[in-house]
DNA sequence: ACCTATTTGTCCGTATGTATG
DNA sequence: CCATACATACGGACAAATAGG
């Protein structure tokens, strides 16, 4: 799987992990049952600390994309499947706000009072 | 605010907290607004680690009931408030499972499908 | 049934960064 | 400018669950 991090970015060095896996994800290079490598891999691969990958792994856990056992390690959900089919969709949309003068901010802030309701 | 830990209890000690000032939310000590003590000052009194008290902010947070803020601190949010009226229509409906022989996994497992869909 | 290695979970400690007041 | 407080990252240690021999 293809994960680079760069230190010197703005975002956290957890957070540009789990974007990558989802990345990956969408992309349709992971599937439902795939294993991400064990944090201790990725840590010594990516150069980074044991804690830095779990805290990665644990967040896309709570978002439903990863299922973590101890001694068996992560293994995507059936949720991270349709990740990418709902990922397709989102460009139109985005396409279509940017076009009406909608900016990110007002479009999130619509998805987040649907979800609300 | 009555808090305290169980450094014995099989539930962890960031968990613990977390239920606690869930606890103290539906009883009504804590309101929208609310400022909990620093991390570190609850750390210290209760004699955990910083990173275990922000951890238990963190899962709050996630939860949407804390919002946290950098030099500011913690505040309740304005879900917090509403926890607690939805948490008193929970006795009626565990009891009326119980009578019906429905066990608790059952239950949680009704409710997480009701999430779903 | 037992043992061992693996892997995540938790907790502690320390350091540094960054936003707030 | 300074103190406060959360955010991130590193390090180490031990526990608990799993898998495999």
């Amino acid at each position: 799987m293809l994960l680079v991090v760069d230190p010197g970015s703005p975002a956290p060095l957890f957070q540009q992990i789990a974007d990558g896996v989802r990345a990956e994800v969408i992309r349709g290079g992971l599937r439902e049952g795939s294993r991400l490598p064990s944090a201790k891999e990725l840590a010594e691969s990516l150069q980074l600390n044991l804690h830095t990958v779990l805290k990665a792994y644990q967040t896309l856990r709570d978002e439903g994309l990863l299922d973590l056992r101890r001694g068996r390690g992560a293994l995507l959900t059936a949720q991270a499947s349709v990740l990418g089919e709902v990922a397709q969709e989102v460009p139109l949309l985005v396409a279509r706000a940017k076009a009406a003068g909608i900016g990110p901010a007002a479009l999130s802030a619509l998805i987040k009072e649907e979800y609300a309701r």
